[in-house]
DNA sequence: GTCTATACAAAGATAGAC
DNA sequence: GTCTATCTTTGTATAGAC
């Protein structure tokens, strides 16, 4: 019983810390500020996480997996544009707030730098485009089409709180036309 | 000649400033470490910039203000999609690495919170959009197109480093794509 | 599992000499 | 214009009681 409440407890710290790093960034937001949101101290957090970077880490391997099923859809030759750019919009949509703050803070970047997370994630994304594009070097449609689907993708989130089945359809158009009319 | 130096010394920090806050984030680079790489004190810096913030304004008086031609542009009603969305992707050609800084980093905005500038920011997106869905209120192809123009175009020029002529015009012709066909 | 207290480093910023 | 020295606040993290 004393586990749920740890269970619980560690899922409300990720929760509040993925809201704050999203609105005022990782290196912007402190322990303090989570743990004020919380309700509890500073050292009541760090019998839950060891320090800052692991709550970062396990707020991240969710969206990291996720990409990393993407990356290895578009690896193998049996798909085409259509279904590597909706598996793109899937992910996009299912892991929402989260990679909005990984996608766009520099100070995540900064703090995973060298810990292979990031390679892997601008590798992963530039093994989409090459996909998208088949081989030609003028890749940027396969830019603007990834572009479609993911940065639209997250616009359209903050915009709505949620994808719908008819959006994610649209998304996937607009990102097709994106990509070659 | 003194002022000469002085000007020059601005300009250095900004340009330094401008590079840290892209890599690191604005909360995630010190006073400290602009001053390292500029090779000198921080005090000599607080000589030319009142505080951290203010050095973060400089950054961005730039782009605020391309931003509000483009909005203006958007605004009345003389200009098709192809010349507003053309007047985006001109926009982020122009004001490339700044852009990069302000549209990715979540610290940033949060220290402009209140201070108008965010809400005008997003306010000017959201007039874009708006005419680009000419009434619309189904704006999806409008945000994929936006999306194109300014997210891919932030994507192509951190991999080519500037925008070419002929990738202006592909870039273009994409976000037209994406938004109708 | 959470607290108070505290260590310790780093941050932003200022004072005053040169 | 730049320095050294310093102040103050904030940040991450730990120790040890309950």
């Amino acid at each position: 019983m004393a586990d749920r409440n740890a269970a619980r407890t560690r899922e409300r710290i990720l929760e509040i810390a993925g809201e704050l790093f999203r609105a005022r960034g990782y290196a912007g937001t402190s322990i303090a500020d989570i743990a004020g949101r919380l309700g509890t101290s500073k050292s009541a957090l760090y019998y839950h996480f060891a320090s800052k970077e692991e709550i970062l880490d396990a707020l991240l391997a969710g969206v990291l997996a996720a990409h990393a099923r993407v990356a290895e859809l578009a690896g193998s030759a049996e798909h085409g544009p259509a279904e590597v750019l909706g598996a793109v919009v899937d992910m996009v949509a299912g892991s929402g707030a989260v990679l909005a703050t990984f996608g766009a803070d520099p100070s995540v970047a900064a703090a995973l730098a060298g810990r292979d997370h990031v390679h892997g994630l601008r590798a992963k994304d530039e093994q989409v485009v090459a996909r998208l594009a088949g081989g030609d070097p003028g890749a940027l449609a396969a830019v603007a089409a990834l572009a479609v689907a993911k940065d639209g993708g997250r616009a359209l989130m903050a915009e709505r709180g949620a994808l719908s089945a008819a959006d994610r359809a649209d998304l996937l158009a607009a990102a097709l036309r994106a990509l070659d009319g």
